[in-house]
DNA sequence: TTTAATCCTATAGGATTAATAGAATTTATA
DNA sequence: TATAAATTCTATTAATCCTATAGGATTAAA
């Protein structure tokens, strides 16, 4: 399962880029209209920002902005940010490599095998899934479902 | 990432189905091949037991056998044992379905629709990567490993 | 009766998660 | 220049989960 805070985060940015206005938007809105503990989410756009997703203007009029076009920021990317790799073995990823210890061939183990195979189709679809692909999905449904 | 009992759950079930033979195998032997802690392994072992993936027999001469043919061990089992549910957002899942508190309309939710399509090929992949697919694999490997 | 195995209960330490509190800093604007 | 409004920083807490261990009860074969 995705932590609260991936989720939280992934929540506030699609709820940011909806918005058709370029003024910035402020913690409590997006808490409030989400339903974010407002404290925890001030932490998540804090490291939001740090990782250059969000930029932020401080003092009255202040507020939260996209740093990059929505198309630019995938889930991938902030699932890694909050959660760690997407593999679920440490030997089936490339920036956080480890080896099991108890593996005798790596090469040949089956039970990598699997988990490669899941591991790149995962990264593979969650590359794609950005905040800007969320919203045409949104867009899509939307249609989909005003049929009846 | 797995939980390590998770994993261990595999390799144990892996390296008992390696075997050609129709005895038991004690947890102190599979504990020592696989570098798994063998009171953490006692317990896995019991778990497995529990939900009808292992058979036991008491006493001396006793220890674990698999309690169906390894084809119909899937992954997705033993990672729903241990770990709980494959999906990564509790709206996506079948048994474990809980909605989201913030979600103004589940059917036309950008973010669900992403993560709907990753369990169902995550659910469908895991349920083919049985014990005997494990295995499979592994053959596979070999064969092409031993090219050079 | 001894030995060897599973089975059961309890618990400890550590890490992580989710959240809160409070103060410092910055900035617009009245 | 004072004030209000916002981010930023530091710290702390409570709860839960993860990993592992300990010790004894039970069962069964030889």
């Amino acid at each position: 399962m995705l932590s609260k805070k991936t989720k939280y985060a992934i929540v506030a940015l699609v709820h940011i880029a909806k918005r058709n206005t370029k003024d910035p938007i402020i913690a409590r809105d997006i808490a409030d209209a989400e339903k974010i503990p407002y404290k925890f989410l001030e932490s998540i756009l804090l490291d939001l920002k740090k990782a250059a997703i969000l930029t932020s203007r401080k003092g009255k009029g202040g507020g939260y902005l996209l740093h990059r076009p929505p198309q630019d920021i995938s889930l991938a990317e902030i699932m890694r940010l909050f959660d760690g790799p997407l593999a679920l073995l440490p030997c089936v990823t490339h920036t956080y490599y480890e080896r099991c210890e108890e593996c005798k061939d790596e090469q040949t183990c089956g039970i990598r095998s699997v988990f490669l195979e899941l591991r790149n189709y995962t990264v593979e679809l969650l590359k794609g899934a950005t905040i800007a692909n969320i919203l045409n999905r949104e867009f899509s449904l939307l249609s989909v479902n005003s049929d009846d």
